[in-house]
RNA sequence: GUGCCCAUAGUUUAAUGGAUAGAACACUAGCCUUCUAAGCUGGAUAUGUAGGUUCGAUUCCUACUGGGCACACCA
């Protein structure tokens, strides 16, 4: 819809910052400073732009306050570039407010929901692998951690121009199953009285939920009394000859789940262009390992299957047991497979916590040595825990995404309630889910990944702050005064009316704020980090909300007003753009 | 034992070689007859230890200390 050559036209910034690297360029006669070495000061006070001499001064032998003094008393100034001055080793250039708010705003309300994309990724396919979750097992808030950072990742890279693929690959294939589907059998049968305090949860939120925790009743028992092992491997073998009672009984439960997490994606609103089943590549997966084993790629030793890495410094990777049943890599060498051929990826990523570097090296070495030369990447980050140590869904020491997601929602929906006591159920809610979904994945986001996350639900449950809460009560805020003012849509702005009259210092700040969107998109594309834009949008709305209390927007000049509205208008656009790249919605008032 | 990750304010954290180490929470003093107070303004506190590289180190290197994780039949 969008013409694209707006689309991938040069953010404005970074023509400004090239003017300067050609200027001075020119002028030492020597192709040596970027773009990208143009840097933000520390201190607004100092400039808005600014280069660090030290590489220039070595080249130039001098010291670099010398470079930097000869560089401002020859370069020429251009049209948008007001003065310069040198400090210390620094040289600061300083903008033409008018001028560059001007072509900001522009650039902004020309581009709307596309300003910040760029085209980097040259549409390379890429296949991003997250949400790799077992059924029969509780939904926890380290699985939170997980979605949401892939997501966020997977809507990065397609802003950086990638042609990207979301994947999930659910394990609905393993003991935990037979466990599961055991303990359903004995004690939901036998030992009602033990189960019922559950049962209400089947009606109030859903059996996959449910199955979560007859799964933690299932280690409970094998735990207490060994012997039941044999009942639970008798499942497990019924379960793989694909016919009987319990196999039966695995299609339905394995429905439970996958039902279950359906209604947790699209709670999430978080959407996957395909969901690969363990069960489907099993069989493929035990083909491919006899072929590999008649090759002898892959050995016998201490009665497993296994491929020997240890010339790579990478031990050995157990591929089947010493019964021949089957392990992960198993399922996940077929699929591998299948993306690089069928769906003709150039790179594939797996969003799994940091735990499993070790497997991902090894699995990469193997896809490696049967030829696959595209690039595969194991994006790790560190896991959640709770303040009393790690979870485990085998004990049920979790979080689950029900409990905290009903939880939050409550909470929020009361604090909806004390400030707008008019507003009808529905509105409530909606506004309160979006809230809560929100803060939720902002809350997973926002640190870097390789910070492990104590989750504490009080701190969770925040919604002042470095919070999504905030931003959209930031975006809030704006509409509030953009439907005061009548002024619906930027066509009644004219850029000639912004021209002179956003030169207040605090707006100066937002506009060189809002100008650097499109960088801040590029850092977090190229060090898949989404943490980066969350820190950006609260920082723009922080010197929005101070601006905000510092004038006023509509009761004055109506030039000024217009001038104003358009650059509240753009912060808007730059917050709602930022937080779609988190997966997080914006509503209307809050 | 080997390898990987982490260590910054009371707490959660930002800064991947540059200017005065930046926030949030908590604590505290103010700001609503004025565009949404889920907001704004002010206030104290921080780079684990010892070396090294560098004009310059929270950042890179080495050792140590403390915490976490992984390393053959869990996923």
């Amino acid at each position: 819809m969008q013409n694209k050559a707006i689309l991938f036209e040069r953010p404005q910034i970074e023509k400004i910052k090239q003017d300067i690297a050609d200027a001075i360029n020119k002028i030492v006669k020597k192709d040596i400073v970027e773009a990208i070495n143009l840097i933000y000061p520390p201190n607004q006070n100092f400039g808005d732009l600014s280069l660090p001499c030290f590489e220039l001064a070595k080249e130039f032998k001098k010291t670099s306050v010398e470079m930097a003094e000869f560089l401002t008393s020859k370069i020429k100034l251009d049209n948008i570039i007001l003065t310069t001055k040198a400090i210390g080793p620094y040289l600061n250039f300083i903008l033409d407010k008018s001028k560059l708010a001007t072509t900001i705003i522009e650039e902004i309300l020309s581009t709307k929901q596309f300003y910040g994309l760029n085209s980097f990724g040259n549409k390379e396919k890429v296949m991003i692998e997250y949400s790799n979750v077992n059924t029969h097992k509780e939904y926890h808030v380290g699985h939170l951690r997980n979605i949401c950072y892939g997501d966020a990742v997977a809507k990065i890279l397609l802003a950086n121009g990638y042609k990207t693929t979301s994947v999930s690959y659910i394990n609905d294939f393993g003991i935990h199953v037979a466990k599961t589907i055991w303990a359903y059998q004995t004690f939901l049968k036998e030992e009602k009285s033990n189960i019922i305090p559950l049962i209400p949860f089947v009606e109030e939120k859903n059996k996959g939920y449910f199955l979560g925790k007859i799964y933690v009743r299932a280690c409970e028992e094998l735990e207490k009394n060994k012997e039941n092992k044999t009942a639970v491997d008798l499942i497990m073998k019924n379960i793989e000859s694909k016919q009987g009672s319990d196999y039966e009984l695995w299609q339905e439960t394995r429905q439970w789940s996958i039902d279950g997490l359906a209604k947790i994606y699209d709670e999430l609103k978080i959407k996957f262009d395909q969901i690969f089943y363990e069960s489907e590549f099993i069989d493929r997966g035990l083909d491919l390992v006899g072929q590999l084993y008649t090759k002898r790629f892959l050995v016998k030793s201490e009665g497993a299957v296994i491929a020997d890495l240890q010339k790579y410094d990478l031990g050995v990777m157990v591929i089947l047991r010493s019964d021949g049943t089957a392990l992960y890599p198993v399922a996940d060498l077929p699929l591998a497979i299948e993306k690089f051929k069928k769906c003709k990826i150039n790179k594939s990523i797996y969003v799994v916590d940091t735990r499993q570097s070790l497997y991902f090296r090894q699995l990469f070495k193997i896809l490696e040595l049967l030829g696959f030369k595209q690039e595969m990447k194991h994006l790790s980050y560190e896991f959640v825990k709770l303040p009393e140590g790690m979870m485990s869904s085998r004990t049920g020491k979790v979080i689950t995404y029900e409990d905290l997601y009903e939880q939050a929602l409550e909470k929020v929906v009361l604090e909806i309630k004390k400030r707008h006591e008019d507003w009808n159920e529905e509105k409530v809610n909606n506004i309160a889910k979006k809230i809560v979904i929100g803060a939720l994945k902002f809350e997973m986001i926002k640190v870097s990944a390789d910070k492990v996350i104590t989750f504490d639900i009080e701190q969770a449950l925040r919604f002042d702050g470095f919070t999504s809460a905030y931003l959209q009560y930031t975006v809030a805020r704006i509409n509030s005064i953009i439907s005061k003012s009548k002024v619906e849509s930027q066509k009644s702005i004219k850029s000639e009316v912004v021209l002179d009259n956003l030169k207040d210092i605090k707006e100066h700040f937002l506009i060189i704020k809002l100008a650097k969107y499109p960088e801040i998109i590029k850092i977090a594309g190229e060090n898949y980090d989404p943490s980066e834009i969350a820190k950006y949008l609260f920082e723009l709305a922080q010197e929005f909300n101070d601006y905000y209390h510092s004038v006023q927007i509509l009761k004055t000049e109506e030039e000024i007003m217009q001038a104003r509205l358009a650059l509240i208008m753009t912060v808007r656009q730059v917050v709602v753009n930022g937080l779609e790249l988190l997966g997080i919605e914006v509503v209307e008032e809050m």
